[in-house]
Parts: C-alpha cells; sequence; structure tokens
DNA sequence: AGAGTGCCCTTAACGCTGTTAAGCTGTCAA
DNA sequence: TTGACAGCTTAACAGCGTTAAGGGCACTCT
C-alpha cells in the first residue's frame, strides 16, 4: 500500500520548510499554497498551526534569529568591540542567506523569549566592560539598526549574491548622474564592495560608542 | 449639467492622493482600487501612468524624499555635524509623517535625478570640510541607514503616533523576560522615548565619524 | 465492543487583489 | 471629414489570504 503516512506538521517544521522554499521563490512567490505543497498538505491545514500568515512569518524570523545565534556562539573573553562586530556580522551574513532575509526579519516578531539570552548575554558582557545598562542598551541598538538598514537596502539591489536588480546598473546610473559630479561618483561605492561598506560603517558606529562613553 | 470635467490625472496628483490615503488605510489598505476611488476613477486608469504598482510606490518615495527636502533646506553654512544631524532628522520626521513611511521609502527607488540635488551638496559640503568623497559618501550613508532602520523598527511598534502596536505592552514584555533581568529592563529603554533614544544613537554615529576620521 | 473526544487535515467557497484586453469618448491636426 | 492619439471604462482572469464545515484516525472511557 502506498498509505505511507506523513508525520504530522509542526511550527518548526513549517518555518524550515518556508524558509527553505523563501530563497527559491521570494518572499512576493511565497504563498501559503507553495508552502503547503511543498509540505505535502492543502492551505489551510497551515491554519492549525498558525493563526495567520504573520505569524508564521514570525516564526521564520525567530527561526532566523535562532540559526544566528547558532552561528556566533558568544564568547565571554570577548571585548566588548568584538560582541558587537561579531554580533553584527552573524546577524548581517545570516540575512543575507535568505532571498528577502531582511525584509521578514525585520517584519516580524520573535515567538517566544529564546532571543532574550542573547541580548541578556550581549547586555551583561558590555556591563562588565563598564558601561551603564542604558549605554550598553544604546550601543547594542544601535549598531543593530545600522545592520538592519544596510542589509535592507543591499538586498534591495541585490535579492540573491551575484544577482543585480536592473536600474542599477553603474555605469548607466553614472549618466543619469551628469551634472551632479560628487553624486555621480558616490555611485561606484554605493553600489559595490558591499562587504567592506558594511564593515567600514561598523567601525564607524564602534567607534562612536567608544568615544562618547569614553570605553576603550 | 453636472458633467463637470475632471482634469486629467498626472503622476504627481496620484501620488499625493495615494500619501494622503496612506495615512488612513496604511499599506496594506493601499490598493490600487481605493487610490482610484480617491482620485474619482477605476482602477486601471492608473496604469495609463503607471506601469505597475511598484512604479506607483517609486513615486510616493520620490515624492516623500521631495518633502523631506523642502523641510530641511540645506544651509552651506552648516558644520557637517549639523548638516548630518538635522539631515537625519528631518528624514526621520517626514517618514513618521506618514503610517508605514519607512516601508514606503525603503522599498522603493526614486524615479529621475532629483534626489541627487541633495546628496550633491552634503557631499560638497562634507569634503570641504576636510573627508575625502568615500569617508563623505561612508559617513552619510552609515548616518543614513541607522536612520532608516530605526524608523522602520519604530514604526513596526507604533504605526501612528500614539498607537502602540499589541505585543509591545512593556510590563506584560517584562513579565514574559523573567530569567533575564538585564534584557527586561533593557524593554523600558528599548520601547519608550523614542525621540531621545534617536537622537542619543545618530550622536553615536556622528561621534563614530569625528573620531574615526579625524575630523572635529 | 461501542461511543465519545480531540487532533489534524480536506473540500469548497468567499471577497479581494494586481493586472490585462478591448473598446469607448473627447480633442486636436491634416 | 477623417484619422490619430490621450485618457479613461467595462469586463474579466488567475491567484491571494482566509473561513466554514466536515471527514478520518487514534485514543480513552464505559
Amino acid at each position: 500500500m502506498e498509505t505511507e503516512r506523513r508525520a504530522p506538521l509542526d511550527r518548526k517544521r513549517v518555518a524550515d520548510t518556508a524558509l527553505r522554499l523563501l530563497n527559491e521563490v521570494g518572499l512576493d512567490g511565497l504563498t501559503l499554497r507553495a508552502i503547503a505543497k511543498e509540505l505535502g498538505v492543502k492551505a489551510p491545514a497551515l491554519y492549525w498551526h498558525f493563526k495567520d500568515k504573520q505569524a508564521l512569518l514570525d516564526e521564520m524570523a525567530t527561526e532566523l534569529n535562532r540559526r544566528m545565534a547558532a552561528g556566533t556562539a558568544p564568547d565571554p573573553a570577548d571585548t566588548w568591540r568584538e560582541r558587537l562586530l561579531v554580533a553584527n556580522r552573524g546577524l548581517r551574513a545570516t540575512l543575507l542567506g535568505y532571498r528577502d532575509g531582511a525584509k521578514v526579519y525585520s517584519g516580524s516578531r520573535f515567538t517566544g523569549t529564546d532571543h532574550a539570552e542573547g541580548l541578556e548575554a550581549t547586555l551583561r558582557l558590555l556591563t562588565e566592560a563598564g558601561f551603564t545598562l542604558t549605554q550598553a542598551v544604546q550601543a547594542a541598538r544601535a549598531a543593530h539598526l545600522y545592520t538592519l538598514g544596510f542589509v535592507t537596502e543591499e538586498q534591495g539591489v541585490r535579492p540573491l549574491p551575484d544577482e543585480r536588480r536592473e536600474g542599477y546598473d553603474v555605469g548607466e546610473r553614472a549618466r543619469r548622474m551628469a551634472g551632479y559630479p560628487l553624486a555621480a561618483e558616490a555611485g561606484k561605492l554605493l553600489f559595490d564592495g558591499y562587504d567592506e561598506q558594511f564593515e567600514e560603517g561598523l567601525e564607524l558606529v564602534v567607534a562612536g560608542i567608544a568615544a562618547r562613553y569614553g570605553i576603550g
């Protein structure tokens, strides 16, 4: 008999499958019917596990956060600089691993309280390094938001690694920018070498934290 | 006769109306049919002026950018600090003026080349203040991306001024965060006093620029 | 053994979306 | 007068998230 019974779904299996599918079809193509088909199930079945599509996206964002945490184990021996650098590099790397990763991540909210563990560890390390709690929160937050903004823009231009959306050809842009010499020249910097650009901006934020809060 | 003829639409009128409607219905409710009705027209008429909905959103983002520029006239006598502060405060204020403003803005690309003027002015001021062009681009970009990240998160929690989305009750959050004392305490800072939070983060970025590029 | 109780899923359908095709109406030029 | 073109309408399509209703299976309780 081919009645080989499928194991029942659970939230994690659905979120995992949806994340895998996300890379093939993008956020626009990530429909409930497509996810369901991938799971060997019909679309309304998903409503047994999630109250609506946003709840599924929330679970996906939570899973992204878990994978990020798993990819960058926090070392209590880190300096605060290292911690901020590693955490934000890890965040970027994780989001870049999925098409529209930044949109999914920043458009959703975490389920459960797992994510608090990483935050707690970072705040503990920063306060032990001499920051007040308020300063620690500000520092982590500023770096975090810079990273989110950066990757959101990066993925707007380059949905998948080694792909580039139309309208972002650097030469074409330079031609349209005749009359604005600095802006034209800036285009070369803006739309290429994302890794270095990201690092430099992150260094700026970290340098600002050190300078403003007086901690070397 | 009530055949009082409507003047033909143009891209700007459509974008203006869509922006006004955005504040009432939010990005999800901003359908082509709703926009068309507001203009006294049927939905397919919009396809005469825009090739698709994204093109309309691009025009809206461009208009947002114009309104921001109009709200913060660039003074060539500004210091580079003042310019960065004013520009990013203006960006935030403009985006906060529209429901889902940050999403619309960062999900779209500008039409035309008007936006290059403001960029050019900023880069000119920064380079004349002693930055190399590369440094100027990095500085402006880092601040810009921080601001976008900040407002995106801010509007995720607080879609309209003086509104708060469910799940973001500060007391409720603190209860769920038992076991993570620092993270729990951080919640009070994270979800309140957005104006001060934004300013402080912006100061961090500016301080980092000054420190790393050695310009007071 | 039989009835009942959830769990997990299906089938069918609803209203709505962005978008396209085809055609109508007025204005202006030749 | 004819023709072209701008600017719009009507009609329709496929696909979306979501809901209502119900079916089948695995258990427990009597």
